[in-house]
DNA sequence: CCGCATTACCTTGCAATGCAAGGTATCGTG
DNA sequence: CACGATACCTTGCATTGCAAGGTAATGCGG
């Protein structure tokens, strides 16, 4: 998949993923690597991004293989944000959609 | 509109809009400035990088008032590139709508 | 004829973000 | 006790959108 592509659509997938259910860096990684392709020096930085952003919190969870697991819960600004990402995300792709379609047949376009 | 977002869609829809028709940068601005913001510090960059890759050629036409017009026309190559890359889309599209949907209820997520 | 708006071209420097590469620490197993 | 897997993290680079600024041609009003 195009890295480019993936500019500013990575949060909204983090967040929609974490609606679900929380999770922690790693297995994020593994659970969204499956569709589109996403590396551990990519969320890594985008978790503390959301945090900064107070649209997560975390919390730690000792694994019974392997170092504490901190978990990230999305905030009730998250979900707020969430959803106004979603909407952005459907204009986003109208508009696009939009430019893709065929010419739109405009009556001044005959000049 | 969100900057990011725009990020490897801007070539496909400048591709896209030359598609029905020969155009130069300013009015592909002018064009596309309607439904998504774009600048003409970002498409000056974009039509060198879509002529370096041979998907556009280019040819001067004099304007009645103004500098000469450099008009851009799809090749052959960037006609190809042009399907390739609205596949692409697509496919990123069908991709992210999977994640941002509700939760597939997948039977090995229950360790 | 001179300045100004419009058209039209372009570049520089910055900001955002995805990623490869590399580093650290913990736990269980052989 | 070495090793793989798990899990955390950072550094530096590449790409790309954009604001800001610069150049030049044309036509019009004063």
């Amino acid at each position: 998949m195009k890295t480019q592509l993936k500019k500013g659509v990575l949060d909204l997938c983090v967040l929609a993923v974490l609606d679900r259910g929380d999770s922690y860096a790693y297995e994020l990684v593994n659970q969204l690597a499956q569709g589109m392709q996403i590396s551990e020096g990519t969320i890594y930085p985008l978790m503390r991004r959301l945090q900064a952003e107070a649209w997560v919190e975390t919390y730690l969870v000792e694994s019974s293989a392997g170092p504490s697991r901190k978990y990230y819960r999305l905030t009730a600004a998250g979900r707020a944000e969430l959803d106004a990402m979603r909407r952005e995300w459907r204009d986003f792709v109208s508009e696009v959609e939009l430019v893709l379609s065929p010419a739109p047949q405009t009556e001044e376009a005959l000049s």
